[in-house]
DNA sequence: ATACTAATTATAATAATTTTTCAATATAAT
DNA sequence: ATTATATTGAAAAATTATTATAATTAGTAT
């Protein structure tokens, strides 16, 4: 796993490579997404901090800023989730697909190097420069399936 | 490629089945998703049936609701893209996958048997129970790529 | 055919989510 | 320290989706 401060550093390369500005927002934004294991719409972030440094205020607009910039620069990921919006994740972590589980919305994560390989080929077959890729399965999850047979 | 009135007679019958109505809202909308090749929001849908159809007036919320309708019984598939909502397109199509092109905006189809089995295996795996699956490759496509080069 | 019952509709209101605007503030470079 | 500029929070606006309701319509039984 890649350590917080790798991250951090990072952060701090791309906003100057790019002429922005390090911010505390910023900054507690990443760390808020690195000490959260999970998968969080905006608004969980915001409610997050919130909890977590009741001292500190920060705007809904600037979560969705931060995330949205986050993701562009690859230290976040996110994941479309079929009702409502985006959930985010920490980004350069290794690539990974999600499972989605219909009855208690779990996301569990997984990795497949076949599913992978073949996706790199099958881009490279249809001449698409592939930038990125995602795929999630969704079904009932093991637990839920156990629940329903009780 | 199913045919049009197969549709049609699959809507009724799961219409009657679960002692809902078939109306001309309704047949509307599958018709319009049929005779449409894309993906389309709600919205593109809504604009499409007042263009195609400037005397029948439909209000928004029916295509909201018979859309959800259709992708419960399978007669429609959604997608969630990055920005915005969902996009739909016909059902009942033989499986496959995205490319979406981050330049144009183009969504194109495709299907790959590797990728489709080892998905069913991997679920398997895992003990998940898969209802559906989606795969997205972001990128450019090869268009875009041409156009980018001269 | 007609009448009846319940589902469906359009419209408008509402809710939820995301983006934009803008004045005040914080950052980074000098 | 000063200055120029990016960023912020707050609120407004825009977008997207859902809900309530009275009127209408489809399907069934008569």
């Amino acid at each position: 796993m890649v350590d917080y401060d790798f991250m951090l550093s990072e952060l701090k390369r791309i906003l100057k490579d790019k002429g922005l500005k390090f911010t505390s927002q910023r900054e507690l934004i990443l760390k808020t997404l690195y000490e959260n294991d999970g998968h969080f719409s905006p608004e969980d972030i915001y409610m997050i901090i919130q909890r977590e440094n009741p001292d500190i205020k920060i705007g809904i607009a600037t979560i969705y800023r931060t995330l949205a910039l986050l993701e562009e620069e690859g230290l976040a990921d996110s994941l479309s989730i079929d009702n409502g919006g985006k959930r985010y994740e920490l980004g350069l972590k290794k690539h990974h697909d999600h499972f989605i589980c219909t009855e208690c919305g779990k996301i569990t994560e997984f990795y497949d190097d076949v599913i992978e390989k073949r996706q790199e080929e099958v881009a490279k077959e249809h001449g698409f420069k592939m930038k990125s890729h995602s795929m999630k399965i969704v079904g009932i999850c093991k637990e839920c399936q156990d629940k329903n047979k009780q």
